[in-house]
DNA sequence: AGCACGCCGACT
DNA sequence: GTCGGCGTGCTC
């Protein structure tokens, strides 16, 4: 008899301990079980066995509750291997998360100790030759001869009649097989031709080699070719024998890199992302855990790919924000991909051409070794950058969203037959109804925002929850008719656009419009196809889009992102702003940029403009020594939340005390409320704490977080999130 | 999490 | 009388 305890599929943290189960056979830790839990029959996953030579009554007396038998055992061998199961429980511990919520993060969805299942291994029939055998009939011995020139072909693909084939299988001559097949996301055009490295490029990847185990950071500009040493890099490991991973954020928007890789190294690779469909993600993960692949590419849970004998982690644009997970467990992409290099004494490289400021301050003291490309692989100059001051334009009466600059610029790349990009920032294009006659504005009854107006639906939408109404006749409010809709839809100005400009047509590239599968590759290859001159859309063109005939960008408000209330806010916009000029002259004409902002003297968008990283570092850094704010301290953010408004207020107060009483060395910032004061019916606080150094505060979010979330469930609830990234 | 139990007000 | 709202407690 066995002793199994099990973890529970629920990721709360309430269940957060394991379950004691029987079973008469030993099984092996990490597998998944089926198992009662209460009323439900869920699924478990084992975390230790223990052999018992008491009865179940001996035990029960001893324990004092009944024991139920495993139900049945899913997995023959164990999901994660002796690395991943130890990273599990020390992702658990830095973030305090359940411990099945990290075995969930990590693991693809078919493998998720969870009770939804829908795909599972896909088959298909091929034929196997039987030796020594010999057909009768010149027919048959033709097939045969086909079939030999074709291992393995499927059934289906034979060019011989199935009567054929029957025959030939009772003759003994061929055997048919149920094959495992893997649903196979992209094409695959081996193609290894050699790459010819710069000096430049070179000196990196020598230098990366020599120093194994390290973490790099490699500043390069936009088109200095950071892709070529990251397949050098990647060529080498493979040549080791050792595997490599390359993870890049969003992976769906930046396809490049996954054709990239694809090309050079074949069916070596598997990819995962979130685009896959769950088949296929389930697919590429099994041929990972087989090793039938050295190099994974990936986006941010691809950091658990469970790859065996890494010789590097490359992360491609790593200032990048979605390499932190903002749902349990919250983890920041880097950090595991550092714990992992150290078990196997891999080297880390972290690229990019605008790095984070705790990046480069590491690199700069020496944590890291800097590695710089600071030119253009081709010497083509970066973009002419030109800020205009919207300030100026409204005091001219200039009103629109365009500066005459602007629309000068945009009508004279469509008149030249070239393509334009404009970037408008996210925030300013929600549009929102209001009433004209009382002013009421239409608000999510659950949520602290205004909603949304879907046109094309007739529908107002709540962004933050489910809710969504028709659009209303009358304001609900004083019951006037006159309900009109306010602010730049992205919509509106598209429509606006191919007003003003005369031959202008526009793609929208947004949410709304990509969301389809594929939908945004879709669109993307619309444009290229030149059947549109302008393309608009939000953040989501400022990454890795690639077009020859692009000469003129258009960043129709740079202060969007300035003004959010967060300590990198000028940061984000330096980098959005360097991203989205790359976009310009990446062919062989010059290329041009315009930034339209009221802040024109503020140093995030002069830097940009002038390409100048270092300058932007100093100054930025010196900002966040004044304030301190990382890197000169690390952060946690704690959200307080609870369905009772009337007690949010003072428990986040006692949290405060609470951890005042308990850290050294910290500093405190709030209770506040939180951007968002009300999702979900739910009230949300917020306390930041500044810190040196974690010990100084880790227990104590400990003792906060196992009372709030475990005893005192329901009514309190608190969320630590390690290096915040948002502060919704 | 998901379910039962138990305690209160409303209503055929 | 009993139906059903939700607050509380438990699951090996």
């Amino acid at each position: 008899m066995y002793i199994v305890k099990v973890l529970v599929e629920h990721p709360v943290h309430a269940l957060d301990t394991t379950f004691d189960y029987l079973s008469e056979k030993s099984l092996l830790v990490g597998v998944r079980v089926w198992i009662r839990f209460g009323y439900q029959k869920i699924i478990g996953y084992v975390e230790n066995v223990e052999e018992t030579h008491f009865s179940k009554s001996e035990l029960e007396q001893r324990a004092g509750f009944r024991y139920q038998y495993i139900l049945d055992v899913i997995d023959e061998e164990p999901l994660l291997n002796e690395e991943l199961q130890t990273l599990a429980n020390q992702l658990s511990r830095m973030t305090l998360s359940p411990r099945i919520s990290c075995l969930q993060a990590m693991l693809p969805t078919q493998l998720k100790p969870s009770t939804h299942q829908t795909v599972g291994i896909k088959t298909q029939q091929v034929v196997h030759l039987v030796e020594g055998t010999y057909a009768k009939t010149i027919k048959q011995q033709e097939c045969m001869a086909f079939l030999q020139e074709h291992p393995d072909i499927p059934v289906k693909d034979i060019p011989y009649s199935r009567a054929l084939l029957d025959n030939l299988k009772k003759q003994g001559c061929i055997e048919i097989v149920e094959k495992e097949v893997y649903r196979q996301p992209f094409s695959i055009e081996h193609q290894s031709k050699h790459i010819q490295l710069t000096t430049q490029q070179q000196k990196v990847v020598d230098g990366i080699l020599a120093h194994q185990g390290r973490v790099a950071l490699l500043h390069g500009v936009t088109g200095s070719g950071k892709t070529e040493v990251y397949l050098a890099l990647a060529a080498h490991y493979i040549q080791q024998n050792k595997s490599v991973m390359m993870l890049v954020p969003e992976i769906s928007l930046t396809p490049m890199m996954v054709e990239v890789f694809r090309q050079r190294f074949g069916n070596q690779v598997a990819i995962l992302h979130s685009r896959l469909s769950q088949g296929e993600k389930y697919d590429e993960y099994r041929r990972i855990k087989r090793q039938e692949v050295k190099i994974v590419v990936g986006a941010r849970s691809a950091v658990f790919a469970p790859l065996e004998n890494i010789g590097i982690i490359i992360l491609d644009e790593e200032h990048d924000a979605s390499y932190k997970q903002e749902a349990k467990p919250r983890y920041l992409t880097s950090q595991i991909a550092k714990m992992r290099a150290k078990t196997h004494h891999a080297s880390v490289v972290l690229g990019s051409a605008t790095p984070s400021l705790e990046s480069y301050a590491r690199a700069l003291k020496g944590v890291y070794d800097l590695y710089e490309l600071p030119e253009r692989i081709n010497q083509k100059p970066l973009p002419q950058v030109e800020i205009v001051d919207m300030i100026q334009e409204t005091r001219q009466r200039n009103y629109s969203l365009f500066s005459r600059k602007m629309k000068q610029s945009i009508q004279q790349t469509i008149d030249k037959g070239e393509q334009v990009i404009l970037l408008l920032n996210k925030r300013g294009y929600a549009s929102y109804v209001q009433c004209q006659d009382c002013g009421e504005v239409l608000k999510c009854p659950h949520c602290d925002v205004t909603l949304t107006d879907h046109r094309s639906e007739h529908k107002l939408k709540c962004h933050y929850c489910e809710y969504m109404i028709d659009y209303p006749h009358v304001c609900p409010h004083c019951g006037s008719t006159h309900l009109k809709s306010v602010g730049y839809g992205t919509q509106k100005i598209e429509e606006e656009i191919e007003k003003i400009f005369c031959g202008a047509k526009v793609i929208r590239y947004d949410v709304d419009t990509t969301r389809q599968k594929n939908g945004h590759l879709k669109l993307l290859e619309r444009f290229r196809n030149k059947e549109a001159n302008i393309l608009l859309g939000t953040q989501m063109i400022a990454k890795g889009l690639d077009f020859e005939d692009v000469t003129f960008v258009g960043v129709l408000n740079a202060d969007l992102s300035l003004n959010i209330p967060d300590f990198r806010a000028s940061e984000r916009t330096f980098q959005l702003l360097c991203q989205v000029s790359g976009r310009s002259g990446r062919g062989q004409k010059q290329g041009h940029v315009i930034i339209q902002t009221y802040n024109p003297e503020h140093y995030a968008i002069t830097c940009a403009a002038k390409h100048d990283y270092i300058a932007f570092f100093h100054q930025e850094m010196q900002y966040r020594r004044k304030a301190k704010y990382p890197p000169y301290c690390h952060m946690v953010s704690i959200l307080i939340q609870s369905p009772h408004e009337e007690l949010i207020h003072s428990v986040a107060i006692d949290v405060k005390n609470y951890l005042l009483a308990h850290s050294q060395q910290t500093v405190i910032l709030g209770p506040a409320r939180s951007a968002i004061y009300k999702m979900q019916d739910i009230y949300r606080e917020r306390i930041l704490v500044k810190f040196l150094h974690s010990q100084d505060i880790y227990e104590a979010l400990c003792v906060m977080n196992d009372y709030y979330n475990k005893q005192q469930k329901g009514k309190v609830r608190i969320v630590c999130d390690f290096n915040p990234y948002s502060q919704i």
